[in-house]
RNA sequence: GGGCGAAUGGCGGAACUGGUAGACGCGCACGACUCAAAAUCGUGUUUCGCAAGAAGUGAGAGUUCGAUUCUCUCUUCGCCCA
């Protein structure tokens, strides 16, 4: 047998494809299309096995797609803008810009060596003038609409990056980045107003039938629509105010208060702005950071005025009002009441300030005597302790009347709340796309005019250690513009923004009047599936869905709301840690294996400890090069094996083993080819059976099938299935004519998993081209033999095989025919024959 | 603490609407080829048992002629939110 030459094949298709544009995408306005979206990767410098899985598991359905006559867009692009540039500029002494095109021009090559079905032609960079100018212009057209803005708010500051921090990029405190614990700091910033369509994004979600469950949930908690109503509480003989607005959830508690909490940036603090201690206490606070974990963590502290809210469900009560840590200005209206029994926050800071823990919930009907102890209690129950309010289910009902009474008694109104907040974009860094704005004499923003877009990056040779380079370059920054001075926005936008909309300029890549041709749009869009990581279930999709609301916002021409009609999450790519003696993490290719036990392979006396396995991380250096597999196994044996051990949905482990059967399994497919030549060559005059078409068919009907429902790893099952059917089966003489029908079927078959290997294939019987997905014939897949389960009294005994459809009679017949099943009738006396068609009977005795 | 999901051989994992549990792969064992090894090919591989047979899908219950699949309780693990 012949080696299959996996090099040459490799590299004679993907020049093939390049030179003859073989995926380049054009509207066809008769042919129903299919857009296949993977998320373009960052460009890091090398593709990783992560980026190897979701591109494999993306291609295979795009070339599916075109095989079953879709017109299918399929591109590719960089998420070139972000801190890793920043940072290795840095290091490394040159500028963003060269590396990360130098980084982009090495991963295309690598990409290209898997053999993807992609359409270069439409290639974007997020980083290039060409994509943020269009960028910008959206920004000044949500400007337009009022639907950016700024404002001066707290935000995650990491002292080390000397940048602001997004809540999900602060884990226990620190920044996910430099490790630094972070501050609160008070910063001029830009923001998307997001919260304006915290409805349409919660709703729109159910439309969504092609997304997982689980992604839809968790977008659904981080909108977090919550009903409950606003209060407001008079202020007890004061001449700073007379009364303060609250929001809640439980207002059914009211009667548990003994005390109102406000945050230190509400309007009220102006009045103890000159007071040492509130000073004192105010900077205290911004010691605690924003996310609602780091609050929920940290100590609560208050600052205690004069004043005495009065409870206005029963005014005879009167309590004291605190500034405290733990309440946020962005939530609600920067006020809460307390009820320490039954909010562990409130308990906490009860505690601290004695103040009363009053129960107004008890768990248990029966137990009206029930008293709060040790902890808060949030659970559901029984209202007791609360005059009308008694005996009502908690909280179900019990809000439900809260609320009416409030409503009713003018004293507050029913109010929907939402946990979303508004996106903040401004980031303090200088490889990202520039803001168009520019600030007049007196600090006033103003739009930098569309024709002065884009306003283009500076070049910079030298990086600063920290801070904002923007800032500091004064020729950029300041501009005159018909006579009058400016300064410009030295803030760049959050990397989220690139990757908000560059699913749109994948349809109109080179239109550069525009962001895109709402003509594309209406042809190409929206994505029919979108394929990558779990980890962005929700900011980025959130924010793309955003986008989508923003620029479709009183506008009469672009009306897509909803950018990806399918989503799939595929799971990460895990390998085996190993660690030396030293507890030193040690990579898999410093590590030999003999006799199933791992040793050092410098030093094979030195034993290697084996630890769990977990994601592939450089800092585990648990990680393997998808480029040195391409090159020892094929790019057909790495796609093969990183679709076959798991489905593609769940976490896959990497192992070398497995990927050397891969690239074994692939010269089996080539023996098999020579098999089938050499089997046509013979010409056999008359086939003798028609095993090999109805066997044909059903893996037609079985591999259709698990592409339609994402179970690639059953695919390979199949495949392997086929082969080991195949190789037998060709010793049963076929004709010319049966061979290279179903030969050609089965090639096909395989073309999207093994494109390399399946064109070789069908080129060596004179075919090319045009290829179209097989239907079976659903009268072949339907067994005429039947093995019917015989079981008696639910337990299976044996088998009987017999023609389709054979009736209850005729099978039982059978049966008593057959020693070993009609022993365990005897002559008991048979209860009952369940009986299922072509399956099984069941006799009960 | 809340939400979502998962649990099947030594391992990764199959099993369409309840109907032959363990497809396929890895690993392992034995055999063939070889002076030998690698490679390749073949056979076997849930557990107990020589066998007939019995048990068996995290644990316990329930529905059913029949449950990996449906319902309830519990345990463990994972993810998200706190």
């Amino acid at each position: 047998m012949e080696r299959y030459n996996f090099k040459f094949v490799e590299d004679k298709w993907q020049k093939y494809w390049e030179q003859n544009k073989t995926f380049k995408a054009t509207k066809k306005k008769n042919q129903k299309k299919f857009y296949c979206l993977e998320m373009f990767p960052y460009p890091s410098g090398k593709i990783h096995m992560g980026h190897v899985r979701n591109y494999t598991i993306g291609d295979v359905l795009a070339r599916y797609k075109t095989l079953q006559g879709y017109n299918v867009l399929h591109p590719m692009g960089w998420d070139s803008f972000g801190m890793p540039a920043e940072n290795a500029a840095r290091q490394n002494n040159l500028d963003p810009k060269t590396w990360t095109e130098s980084n982009i021009e090495n991963m295309k090559a690598q990409l290209k060596k898997l053999g993807l079905s992609i359409d270069w032609d439409r290639e974007i960079s997020t980083c290039t003038p060409e994509y943020y100018r269009h960028q910008q212009e959206f920004f000044l057209e949500l400007y337009d609409k009022g639907l950016v803005y700024r404002k001066k708010q707290y935000v995650n500051w990491d002292p080390v990056d000397e940048t602001v921090l997004a809540n999900e990029q602060v884990i226990d405190g620190k920044g996910w980045r430099s490790g630094a614990m972070v501050e609160r700091k008070k910063l001029n910033q830009w923001f998307f107003n997001i919260t304006q369509f915290s409805t349409e994004l919660l709703e729109g979600l159910e439309e969504l039938d092609e997304w997982p469950n689980k992604v839809k949930v968790m977008q659904k908690n981080w909108i977090g629509k919550s009903f409950g109503c606003e209060i407001n509480f008079r202020i007890d003989s004061s001449d700073k105010i007379d009364q303060i607005k609250c929001f809640t959830t439980r207002p059914d508690t009211l009667f548990g208060m003994s005390f109102l909490a406000l945050s230190v940036d509400h309007p009220l603090s102006k009045f103890y702005q000159r007071d040492p201690e509130f000073l004192k206490f105010k900077v205290q606070c911004s010691r605690t950071g924003t996310t609602e974990e780091s609050i929920a963590n940290a100590e609560k502290i208050g600052f205690k005025t004069e004043l005495k809210a009065i409870n206005p469900l029963n005014e005879e009560v009167k309590v004291p009002v605190y500034f405290a840590n733990f309440v946020l200005m962005d939530y609600g209206h920067g006020a809460v009441f307390g009820c320490p029994g039954h909010d562990q926050r409130d308990y906490d800071f009860a505690t601290k300030y004695n103040l009363a823990i009053n129960t107004v919930v008890t768990p248990d009907n029966e137990n009206q005597n029930y008293k709060v102890k040790n902890q808060a209690y949030a659970g559901p129950g029984y209202i007791i302790n609360s005059s009308f309010l008694n005996g009502l289910k908690c909280p179900e009902v019990s809000v439900v009347k809260a609320i009416e009474h409030i409503e009713k008694n003018n004293l507050g109104k029913k109010k929907i709340n939402f946990r979303l907040k508004d996106w903040g974009v401004s980031r303090q860094r200088y490889w990202g796309c520039p803001i168009p704005i520019m600030y007049d004499e007196n600090n006033q923003p103003h739009k930098v005019p569309k024709e002065l877009l884009p306003v283009e990056l500076p070049k910079i040779d030298k990086l600063d250690p920290s801070g904002n380079p923007l800032d500091h370059d004064n020729d950029w920054k300041n501009v005159t513009i018909a006579g009058k001075k400016y300064t410009r926005e030295t803030d760049t936008l959050d990397t989220f923004v690139d990757s908000s909309w560059y699913f749109l300029r994948f349809c109109s890549p080179d239109k550069d009047h525009y962001g895109f041709e709402i003509e594309d749009l209406k042809y190409w869009m929206p994505v029919d599936q979108y394929i990558g990581g779990v980890e962005h279930a929700i900011l980025h999709l959130l924010y793309s869905r955003f986008f989508m609301q923003a620029l479709s916002h009183q506008s009469n021409k672009f009306k897509i709301t909803e950018p990806f009609k399918g989503l799939f999450t595929q799971g990460m790519v895990c390998h085996e840690t190993y660690k030396d003696e030293n507890n030193n993490w040690l990579s898999p290719d410093e590590i030999v294996s003999i006799n199933g036990k791992k040793f050092l392979k410098k030093n094979q006396s030195k034993k290697v400890i084996t630890g769990s396995s977990e994601s592939m991380s450089k800092s585990k250096k648990n990680t393997i090069d998808p480029e040195q597999m391409i090159k020892n196994y094929g790019a057909d044996a790495v796609r093969l094996f990183i679709l076959s051990d798991s489905p593609p949905e769940k976490d896959v482990q990497w192992s070398e083993e497995g990927m050397i059967s891969s690239y074994k399994f692939i010269q089996k497919l080539w023996n098999l080819n020579e098999k089938f030549l050499d089997e046509m060559g013979k010409n056999h005059k008359q086939d003798k059976e028609n095993k090999l078409t109805i066997e044909t068919n059903k893996f037609v009907k079985k591999i259709t099938h698990n592409l339609e429902n994402f179970s690639y790893n059953i695919i390979i099952a199949n495949i392997h299935e086929l082969h080991t059917f195949y190789s037998k089966e060709l010793k049963n003489s076929y004709t010319k004519k049966t061979l290279l029908e179903n030969y050609q079927k089965i090639l096909i078959l395989l073309l999207p998993v093994l494109p390399h290997l399946a064109n070789e294939c069908l080129e060596n019987l004179k075919l090319k081209g045009n290829f179209i997905w097989p239907k079976f014939d659903s009268k072949l897949t339907t067994d005429e033999d039947i093995a019917y389960v015989i079981q008696i009294n639910g337990k299976k005994r044996g088998l009987i095989f017999s023609k389709r459809d054979t009736d209850e009679k005729n099978l039982f017949e059978k049966i008593l025919k057959e020693k070993n099943i009609s022993k365990y009738i005897n002559e008991k006396k048979i209860q009952k024959k369940i009986f299922v068609p072509n399956k099984l009977i069941n006799i009960l005795i």
